[in-house]
RNA sequence: GGGCGGUUAGCUCAGUUGGUUAGAGCGCCUGCCUUACAAGCAGGAGGUCGCAGGUUCGAGUCCUGCACUGCCCA
């Protein structure tokens, strides 16, 4: 037999087979658009995770919805670009590395630099890439074809080029300036890669005796080591109490050198005592001090934050171990006057957590005020719109309030700097290494040893992986990207930093003009932002909404999860939960249930191919295809469902239900609601086509001897149009399942190599049926009614009972007529009468505003719990009739309302009306007839 | 210290511009191996939407204050 699905969804079994299929078939591969493309372009990077990098729950949220963005805009006919790629992670990968040498008693200095970087790639390609592979495995839609490395050959280039431009225009330059040092990463790290940390820690307070007097002045300080450096004292010039020492010297303890006092705005009068030590090689405000009243900076460490010579006695001392050492001196000297606790904000290395010293050295900056302007009205003019909206003050915010970008790294592994320096003390920055100084002519020139932060050439990569600097035709098609979708965490390591970047050397770009329009950008003005849109997704937090982490040992491995329930139920659980804005509290059970959601799906495939079979279904003109050439965003293929031929109320019901969805999944994935559309695609395909749909059309599938086979075949038909126009709906979320019903149902000669080339539903208001879904909501509420009154009398589940239906309205009364097969199957009812008055004082009777209904059951119905059960009904009812009432009868309201909302409340006053005489009847029956049944 | 968010059913969360009866999944209770599915089917219980004011004909939704809680920045 054709069509045979294995009894049981294994949903391992089938997702590898296809994931390797796209990748072979080179389904997502995107050739470069020939000049006079018309079609429309969405294009999207993958933020490049860490060459070091193994996938966590962060990265599958992130991928899962790019997937799914990527695939609904390939399906309705974008030339659809996802450009993978992965970042060579200065730090982390130069640690990884080390750490493998340590194992064998080596540290990178043994081996030098160009051995060590050697080594570096050798790790690289034996290790590098893990993510990528993994996302293989998820099927992620990228264009392999097209994957790049942070450090290959042409991303280089570029970066040395970008490097020399801002060189030449001013906007990088070279300096001593306090910087944030890690002594563990002996490298300097800019401001975004310290992380504060509230701890309880000290503040101790040091007097310092005046030269000249008996007095002396007392300073706090949270880092008594740093008074080894110490070149001035610090007070307020408005404040009265030191009025008298200005002028005078101090004699710097257990150093017993002569500093100066001195006024400056540094000292707070209502801080402390109002008197500070300045300690300019040691502290970014000192330093800045320091140059003002031109201190000498005094730098007491190392760079591995031991004390150097500088330090005295202290010499070669950790900084802690020279605190100590300190305090025990000033005690016992007399200078330590408090030692008070106090809570610090202790800035720590992001990467390995060792507490960072500010420290004086020589460095490469960024001037950024004139790239952040750009930056600043791209966001504020809506040229790039941020998603949540929360996330553009935020960004704005930190971009007002920019300080220039340290870019100089002192590690081994990462692009090194081109700038060289000649023995005669000259720089030159050049794109090639330069073969004599352009001062002097001598050749000795050494190249500076470091190396360029990891951001700075992540955040050129929307236009480098384009082919920049040339003037590539990628970039006329593909540039602006169409969107980033990221996480909060890098919207100033890497979002701001692709926009400055991008405002700044693209400028001048135009995109293809056509191109431009056709993709829905027509209003946009500026062509130099990396992207139009961001969209920032939530952090994915553990079950009891922790944040996950390695300490805490909560981390979740998606791959465990996949190997569990399937890439496709993750995929599910992630897209059904992530409401914009709010953090995912990951739950395994939910994900268990979108397992069985898809296990649904399945048999439902093979409720569908056991009648396909039987019946012998052919396609006539199949619905998937995209026509070549169709534009999507005028008249598409996948408008409503084709093909469907209504002959029934649960026809005319599924199609306008299916269309409704549709209109409603497209909507919300235009605004990122992946949640939204995640469930209604949910609560369709279960609680409409499965639950009602397929089981309303069963009798009509029926194709034993006497049946009529034309009924048959058109019920066959339409379950099958619908199920295929299903799949598609669904596949950007569950891409494996879908496919392989999809391919099934074509079995074996597929229209297209995927259904992820077919075209996405787009909903048809000609399909749209508000009649058929009224009368379908009766019929469901009938047969509802019907099964609760059952349940409550406790027939036994396999008795068939008989029922009276009244209902006052010709039109709803025939409507049942008309469905009385569907009634008397899914109601479990032998023989359904129509009566012609209220069947209301029947005990045990269902009223609702459009039809009574009474089981005739030879059981005593327990009128205890009937009488509850209708004064709770009509507690509910009257209260709801209050307040309808005192809307109506309220003449602002009557007034101020919009009609249709009056209108809403006056038909449902009627029902109110209606159905609460039937219950007072009901209850008044009850008081009269004890014990009699409903018969 | 500055900024931003959250508080809705036992648990995890939806609830777009204020508008008729506040929803889902899981869990719980009852009954069913009904020929696609027990990873299922049918029925059911469960909420004064953190607290106090205010705006409005109308507030879970807007405003103010408070409480608790989380995050970011300095």
């Amino acid at each position: 037999m054709p069509h045979e699905l294995p009894k049981a969804y294994e949903p391992g079994a089938i997702e590898t087979r296809w994931a390797e299929y796209w990748i072979k078939e080179k389904l997502f591969s995107v050739p470069t658009p020939p000049e006079g493309e018309t079609r429309p372009v969405f294009t999207l990077l993958l933020p490049p995770p860490n060459v070091t990098g193994r996938l966590h729950m962060g990265h599958m949220l992130n991928q899962t919805q790019m997937d799914i963005i990527v695939r609904w805009h390939r399906m309705r006919g974008f030339i659809t670009l996802w450009l993978p790629g992965t970042d060579h992670a200065g730090i982390a990968t130069q640690m990884m590395v080390e750490r493998d040498l340590a194992k064998e008693g080596k540290k990178r200095r043994d081996l030098g630099r160009e051995k060590f970087i050697e080594r570096v790639w050798e790790w690289k390609r034996h290790y590098g890439g893990a993510i990528l592979d993994q996302m293989k495995r998820l099927g992620a839609s990228v264009d392999w074809d097209r994957e790049y490395f942070t450090m290959d050959e042409n991303l280089s280039r570029a970066v040395r080029e970008v490097f020399v431009r801002l060189y030449e225009e001013g906007l990088i330059y070279r300096g001593k300036y306090i910087v944030n040092w890690c002594p563990r990463c002996e490298t300097a790290i800019s401001d975004l890669e310290v992380k504060h940390e509230d701890v309880a820690g000290k503040l101790w307070e040091i007097r310092y005796p005046v030269i000249g007097t008996s007095e002396f002045i007392t300073v706090a300080t949270t880092r008594p080591e740093t008074m080894l450096g110490d070149t001035a004292i610090a007070v307020n010039a408005k404040d009265e109490r030191y009025t008298h020492l200005h002028g005078k010297h101090v004699l710097l303890p257990l150093m017993n050198r002569e500093i100066p006092i001195i006024t400056d705005e540094l000292a707070q009068p209502e801080f402390g005592t109002g008197a500070v030590k300045v300690t300019p090689a040691h502290d970014p405000n000192d330093f800045e001090a320091g140059k003002r009243h031109n201190l000498p900076q005094i730098d007491v460490m190392d760079e591995h934050a031991h004390m150097n010579k500088n330090a005295g006695g202290y010499a070669g001392l950790d900084r802690y171990e020279a605190r100590k050492r300190i305090l025990a001196d000033l005690q016992e000297q007399g200078f330590l006057v408090a030692e008070k606790d106090y809570a610090l904000s202790l800035g720590k290395c992001d990467r390995c957590g060792t507490v960072v010293e500010p420290r004086l050295s020589e460095q490469w900056f960024i001037k950024i005020q004139p790239l952040a302007q750009k930056a600043i009205e791209a966001v504020e003019t809506g040229e790039i719109t941020i998603v949540p909206e929360n996330y553009k003050q935020i960004y704005l915010n930190w971009m007002n309030n920019i300080h220039d970008w340290c870019i100089s790294r002192q590690l081994w592994w990462g692009h090194r700097i081109p700038a060289w320096r000649c023995a005669c003390g000259e720089i030159i920055v050049a794109r090639e290494t330069p073969q004599h100084c352009p001062k002097c002519g001598g050749s000795k020139l050494e190249q500076d040893t470091d190396v360029l932060d990891t951001w700075f050439s992540s955040g050129l990569l929307p236009f480098t992986t384009l082919g920049w600097p040339q003037k590539t035709r990628d970039q006329a098609v593909f540039y602006p990207t169409t969107l980033l979708i990221t996480a909060y965490e890098i919207l100033f390591f890497w979002v701001a930093r692709m926009i400055m970047f991008g405002c700044h050397f693209m400028q001048g770009h135009e995109q293809g003009p056509a191109i431009k329009r056709a993709s829905g950008w027509a209003e946009k003005r500026n062509d130099t932002v990396p992207f139009r849109e961001v969209y920032i997704h939530a952090l994915v937090r553990d079950a009891e909404r922790q944040k996950m982490s390695k300490t805490k040992g909560n981390v979740l491995d998606p791959l465990d999860i996949i190997e569990r329930f399937g890439t496709d139920a993750t995929r599910f659980t992630l897209a059904a939960m992530a409401a914009p804005g709010t953090d995912i509290a990951f739950s395994e059970s939910r994900t268990d249930g979108y397992r069985a959601f898809a296990n649904k799906i399945w048999n439902a495939a093979r409720f569908m191919f056991m009648n396909v079979d039987r019946i012998g279904f052919v396609w006539g003109q199949p619905p998937s295809a995209v026509q070549p050439g169709q534009s999507p965003a005028s008249s598409h293929p996948g408008g409503g469902v084709a093909g469907c031929q209504p002959t029934t109320l649960e026809d005319r019901w599924i199609l306008s239900r299916f269309n409704r969805v549709t209109a409603e999944v497209n909507d919300a994935l235009q605004t990122y609601r992946f949640h939204e559309a995640a469930n209604r695609i949910y609560d369709f395909f279960w609680g409409e086509f499965c639950d009602w749909y397929i089981e309303l059309i069963k009798p009509r599938l029926n194709f034993e001897d006497g049946a009529d086979k034309t009924q048959a075949r058109v019920a066959c038909a339409n379950l099958v149009k619908m199920f295929d126009a299903s799949l598609r709906l669904l596949h950007p979320v569950m891409p494996f399942i879908t496919e392989e019903i999809w391919q099934a149902i074509y079995d074996g000669q597929p229209p297209l190599k995927s259904i992820a080339l077919a075209a996405y539903p787009q909903a048809d208001e000609i399909q749209f049926n508000l009649a058929a879904e009224t009368e379908m909501a009766i019929l469901q509420d009938l047969i509802v009614n019907v099964r609760n009154v059952r349940a409550e009398l406790k027939v036994e589940p396999k008795v068939k009972v008989p029922i009276e239906i009244f209902a006052h309205e010709p039109a709803v009364r025939a409507m049942i007529e008309q469905n009385r097969g569907a009634v008397e199957r899914l109601a479990n009812v032998q023989k359904i009468t129509f009566v012609d008055s209220s069947l209301a004082k029947q005990a045990g009777a269902r009223s609702t505003a459009r039809f009574d209904v009474h089981i005739i059951y030879e059981r005593k119905i327990d009128v205890a719990a009937e009488r509850e059960r209708l004064n709770k009904e009509r507690d509910k009812i009257e209260k709801e009739f209050a307040n309808n009432q005192r809307q109506l009868s309220n003449e602002q309201f009557l007034a101020k309302a919009p009609a249709n909302v009056v209108e809403g409340l006056r038909r449902r006053e009627q029902q109110l009306v209606s159905v609460r005489d039937k219950i007072k009847r009901q209850l008044d029956e009850l008081s009269g007839t004890q014990t009699n049944g409903g018969t």
